[in-house]
DNA sequence: CCGAGTGTACTATAACGCTAGTACACTATG
DNA sequence: CATAGTGTACTAGCGTTATAGTACACTCGG
């Protein structure tokens, strides 16, 4: 669940993501406690700072809360379907972006797209 | 042209992008002079060392040879067309993959590719 | 031969992300 | 009150990326 991959980018971005994702697929609920930093720290064989530096990231997002002494929690509010929707929509944008970078339009985009298969190759 | 934005990763990395997307728009062809690399780096206003560092990563891929003396060109033996092909696959994998971590389908993936803009929003 | 343009090769500095380690404050529970 | 679990706040060091500056080697054209 949380494997880190170095080559991707920040790593506390990466928690972020992740974080967001289970929230999008269900596996995360508003009022959820997260694991401790410490505890996610050691799970996905990271340094805590970085864990902190994740939450804090989104609790400046105001998906979660922080609790002194307690932990982090996803907020009650949060808006689920909006995250999902945000997050779907900026990998499409992202997506469009690098197609017409190439010079090719949407229709190229959508084309390829249903020919490509997510594991390697 | 030559636009960076310090905040989309490593800079030699977006300059190399830049020149694979401008062979696959057809802007640039095999046998081609690149800008050398003081004065793509003037006009990108970006260090020369970056720039070499970028130009140095093309020729690690193949995509260009350095001739001493006289600057960095486009291999004549370029297969252009795989070029916009690998480009293109690497981010429809990209972005199904990102689909697939919101726990939702290539179908919805198609969906919201056909109702997002480039543009903000 | 000379000069302009080019690539190459260094040194040094700085910011950022990450790691490592330590100490302290707060909360709940026994 | 004591303890365990938690968040918070530091200091220090490392590697990568980028900047700045300098010097040198090669190629071409005059």
């Amino acid at each position: 669940m949380w494997h880190i991959e170095p080559e991707k980018g920040p790593i506390y971005a990466q928690i972020a993501a992740e974080v967001k994702r289970m929230l999008a697929r269900g596996e995360l609920r508003p009022g959820e406690k997260l694991p401790s930093a410490r505890a996610l720290a050691e799970e996905a064989r990271v340094n805590p700072n970085t864990v902190v530096h994740a939450y804090a990231e989104l609790e400046r997002e105001g998906i979660t809360e922080t609790r002194r002494g307690l932990g982090t929690f996803v907020r009650e509010d949060v808006d689920v379907e909006a995250i999902r929707r945000r997050e779907l929509e900026a990998a499409a944008r992202g997506y469009l972006r690098a197609v017409l970078a190439l010079g090719l339009g949407p229709d190229a985009a959508a084309k390829v797209l249903s020919e490509v298969s997510v594991d390697a190759g």
